[in-house]
DNA sequence: GCGCGGTGTGAGGAAGTCGTGAGGAATCGG
DNA sequence: CCGATTCCTCACGACTTCCTCACACCGCGC
């Protein structure tokens, strides 16, 4: 669910824009002042600052240049005023959209939906935690969480080991086909998938009897991430039937 | 600098738009109709597009669809309707902004400004680290950080003449189709960006196999930047996958 | 104990992908 | 017209990924 927050002095106006966000299933916060919407931005950072220019206390362009000192978070510019210097000015200190009074509540609520969609395509992913590692599956990414307490520093003369020596944050690296097995189960947490499904799925219905090759990779995945490939605890096997991610 | 195209079907206002950008230092491409508007970005991928919903052939909502299957290019829309609901069916569709006409001109300016901000933006501050460079997006500019050559031994024998020892000023030159590659990467730090997707939005949607090219332009940046470009630290392969960017 | 179906592990070669260099086309400015 | 820059294409070696085969292991029923 994501969170907006709206700035606006008129109670009534903030009070229809709650009752239509709410409709909406969005969470609600809300401010009547510059100051009150600062701090409330700081607190607890919204996904979206819907703010009205006309402020008792500050200057809205001020709230604006205060807000982008120091976060990106989206900001739509609701105003009575229809001069256009007025719009450029709020635009150029970091407004991201401008809507003048009196507005449609379906456009509002549409550049509303627009600037989310703007902040989820550079946002990264939810992160799946899987024993020792995390698990970005739209970044292609997997990296170890908790450094291991044991003497892993030994390796320290010039081999290239993929990820170990690199950064404080090694990041493991795993095949294409390993990642399409692996994005398949972990997309149906604690549910079996069964055999011939991700075979058809990943290599196509013409291998649906590759056994073999699942198994390697199979292989592949928990050499990578389980702590004992032998005795996995997070990839199951369920003889005769298919394969289970355990959360 | 930073390319618009406009789609208009009043040569009018066509002229009088590029004028007006081409005096803010913009590089102009026009199209008067819907499907001059797909080809020219499925030929040149522009920064910005500024798209008139009255156009002649294509329904512009159907442009919006059809660029948004492949591409996240900021999209101001202009339109003579007023009503709301087709400015929701606009946004919706996938615009970033819709203006109405007639329109200031410094409103749209302002506007075309604030999707650039955002696209260039939308992750990261403005200078990245990357090594022994400095890369400002915003800008266009790599510079040099520590005149002290690389901490293993960075110096290949006979090989000094990258801008670097020459000025004062240590600058490094990109080519363009680098500079998107490496900006494209770098907006996403440590995820993993495919092969394909470089491609589509790089050189358009035609081009989605022509990883020679690609592999060609990532020889190039890691020459330039990478202190070792045969073991490269930053701009990284997936095998089968595709490129990242590791922090 | 013994066969049996399904599974985990390792080694070999086939297939695909990547990095690099050279040659030539296209574009731009003078 | 020429030169410089940028880009694409092709070819080859090196590497990664993948599949297949063989064998050991485990639980089960007889």
């Amino acid at each position: 669910m994501n969170r907006i927050l709206v700035v606006d002095d008129e109670s009534q106006l903030l009070r229809a824009l709650r009752i239509n966000l709410r409709a909406r299933h969005y969470e609600v916060d809300t401010a009547h002042d510059g100051a009150a919407a600062l701090s409330a931005v700081a607190r607890r950072p919204p996904d979206v600052v819907v703010l009205d220019l006309g402020l008792p206390d500050i200057d809205g362009i001020d709230v604006i240049i205060g807000l982008r000192g120091w976060t990106q978070v989206p900001i739509i510019v609701l105003s009575g005023r229809t001069d256009g210097a007025h719009k450029v000015e709020a635009l150029d200190a970091g407004a991201d959209d401008y809507v003048t009074k009196p507005f449609n509540i379906d456009e509002l609520l549409a550049r509303i939906r627009a600037a989310l969609r703007h902040r989820a395509t550079s946002d990264i992913g939810q992160q799946i935690i899987l024993g020792a590692y995390t698990v970005d599956l739209p970044a292609h990414r997997v990296t170890r969480r908790c450094p291991t307490p044991g003497p892993t520093g030994a390796d320290r003369p010039g081999a290239d080991q993929p990820g170990a020596s690199a950064s404080g944050q090694p990041a493991v690296h795993l095949t294409p086909t390993e990642w399409k097995i692996l994005a398949l189960l972990l997309r149906h947490p604690g549910a079996l998938v069964e055999s011939h499904r991700l075979l058809t799925e990943i290599w196509g219905p013409r291998y649906h009897t590759a056994t073999d090759s699942l198994r390697f990779h199979i292989a592949g995945l928990r050499r990578k991430l389980e702590a004992d490939p032998a005795h996995p605890r997070y990839l199951l096997t369920e003889a005769g039937l298919g394969y289970r991610y355990q959360p």
